[in-house]
DNA sequence: GTCTATAAATAGATAGAC
DNA sequence: GTCTATCTATTTATAGAC
């Protein structure tokens, strides 16, 4: 556990490319992805600035990889809430709109990332296997919570995640906290499950 | 409407400022929030980086400025489409994200960037004014659209108005169009549409 | 693999001339 | 009210020493 050299140097780090994921995290769910930047990232984790271009071609390339955690990270969580909302699977949908915004609030990270242009268009084998997980799981709880047919059941998964989505973003940029102080991070998740429960596509 | 001064000078402007907000929207529309600048509004303007300092403090109150009118825009559309949408109360307010979609896409600000909390900490009246003429029509068209009481009446507000965010911002990241190539403005801004319109508020 | 040093952009903002 | 010039800070990214 100790690092291969002596005393009072800085870093060595046996993974510096983990440390610099998890420090993009911070970063990210403290300030906001607007304020990240590789410097940052490195001066957090104690190395030069020049160090995370042996681990990450670009700030994308680092980027790309915090966001196939984070599509790793939530579809694990979202699984999980999932199971703990029981066997009834509108229940079990709603649930993971909870999930999100818990989610986000702490690590800062969405399918806003997870899903953003510039990051898909790198077609990095490791996000894009990563959003897939996230997606086929969240299809096969919502076509397990929708009406019959197939396409009721993508409309519904769309309006889930919009839902979801929504309610993150203007949590994130203090829509809620403007106008009603007292709100939490878990009152809005509370109201994000309820909101996606009440769902309903009709014809 | 001759400039007042002679022939190839770079420009005068009887209003800077309005010029300004309006470069402002169409670097944010184009490129987004992000990639917006002072020193960018300028050049796009033709006058120096030193010139917007004379009409707005800093960076932060030439944004509340975009902010500010694209409240008024956005309240302005949305009755427009509220009345065009006829008399029933359910699809007057289901309009509206209609509206928003639209007018994200076209404009770039949004809901996010009206209410975001470093504006909103400016305490700029004329922002301010603004946001509540949005909201006050919002209020206004939910409590006719909702069921009766007032409580339930802002239920649907939130989730029409997260329905309609969500929408906008996964469009905007790209979300849709990375998995549905063909989704235009106007076929994400009918489904926003039919999603609010599909809301309902259960006990 | 990490560091030092550095290059090249870019931005926010100010001083002072005109 | 606008311009020129400038300062300061920051970032992305590379070169080359160790």
């Amino acid at each position: 556990m100790t690092p291969p050299t002596s005393g009072s140097r800085p870093y060595h780090h046996g993974n510096l490319r983990t440390a610099l994921v998890e420090a993009s995290f911070a970063l990210i769910a403290e300030h906001g992805l607007a304020e990240f930047s590789v410097a940052k990232a490195a001066r957090a984790v104690g190395v030069s600035t020049a160090s995370p271009y042996r681990h990450f071609a670009d700030r994308d390339h680092l980027l790309a990889a915090v966001a196939a955690q984070a599509a790793l990270e939530l579809a694990d969580r979202m699984r999980a809430d999932a199971d703990a909302a029981g066997t009834d699977p509108r229940e079990r949908l709603a649930a993971t709109a909870g999930t999100y915004v818990r989610y986000v609030a702490e690590r800062g990270v969405g399918l806003d990332v997870i899903f953003s242009a510039p990051l898909t268009r790198l077609e990095q084998p490791e996000l894009a296997g990563a959003g897939r997980r996230l997606t086929d799981l969240l299809f096969e709880l919502a076509e397990a919570a929708g009406p019959p047919g197939s396409a009721a059941a993508l409309t519904l998964l769309e309006r889930h995640l919009v839902t979801a989505h929504g309610y993150v973003t203007l949590l994130r940029e203090g829509f809620f906290s403007n106008r009603r102080p007292k709100d939490t991070v878990d009152s809005v998740a509370a109201r994000a499950i309820d909101a996606s429960r009440d769902l309903v596509v009709r014809g």
